[in-house]
DNA sequence: GCATTAACCACAG
DNA sequence: CTGTGGTTAATGC
């Protein structure tokens, strides 16, 4: 069951497992395949069992990459609970294995079970506090502290290492970081010149950590 | 004024 | 899909 694996179904009984996976449908996805889209009627808490997605909304000028999340994680709790239909979409970044659970089980989880949720708002109020800063980083620094921040993040929290390939394409990443295609092009050309980081293609390997992170620091 | 930052356009691999 | 050059607008000495 692959629900076993989150933090919060530990706290949960042998009847409310069995709750749980009656109501919950396991569901791959491949590279680029929507897992659930933005304006639509949505009915499901998603649990990544595995794999990595981007999530999207449209705004008012542009599309916006608000997170990448990387298994194992909830995703589109926000977006279920908060409202009918749902804010933003999520796409899978690399393949993908989901897990569905039903709304209304999950809200009958929450009521029967206060360890359930408390580990759920803990994983919430992480989340915001994540936004928060996302928020700020993205409002007070300059294109190069906002994409040296994002690869740092990749490198720490997404692959634990410094070489990895990047998720997304330079267009996404302008979207990530609220810039333009051209611009982050420029910046590795840059980054690379500076030998801080190495490029090919979708391939990036940092050399230089310290100099990063002071450019992450500084904006 | 002059420099810097970064977006938009166009064009080329 | 990417990289580069030219241009341009906004902002800050």
């Amino acid at each position: 069951m692959c629900i076993l694996k989150s933090e919060a179904a530990k706290s949960l009984n042998t009847g409310e497992l069995k709750i749980l996976s009656q109501n919950c449908v396991e569901v791959d996805f491949k590279k680029d395949e929507v897992i659930f889209k933005q304006n639509v009627l949505s009915s499901n808490v998603i649990y990544l069992q595995s794999g990595m997605v981007k999530l999207i909304i449209a705004g008012p000028q542009r599309k916006q990459i608000l997170k990448i999340k990387k298994a194992p994680c909830y995703i589109g709790l926000p977006t279920t609970m908060g409202d009918k239909i749902n804010h933003y979409s999520a796409v899978a970044v690399q393949n993908t294995r989901a897990c569905f659970i039903d709304i209304s089980t999950f809200k009958e989880l929450l009521r029967l079970n206060p360890d359930f949720s408390y580990e759920i708002i803990i994983e919430l109020c992480k989340s915001e506090l994540d936004q928060f800063h996302r928020c700020v980083n993205l409002l007070q620094k300059q294109v190069f502290g906002r994409l040296a921040n994002n690869l740092i993040f990749f490198a720490d929290e997404l692959y634990n290492s410094d070489e990895f390939d990047l998720p997304l394409n330079r267009n996404e990443l302008a979207d990530l970081v609220c810039s333009s295609r051209e611009s982050i092009s420029r910046m590795f050309t840059e980054l690379a010149d500076e030998k801080i980081i190495k490029i090919d293609g979708k391939r990036i390997k940092i050399l230089n950590k310290e100099k990063l992170a002071k450019i992450r620091d500084k904006g």
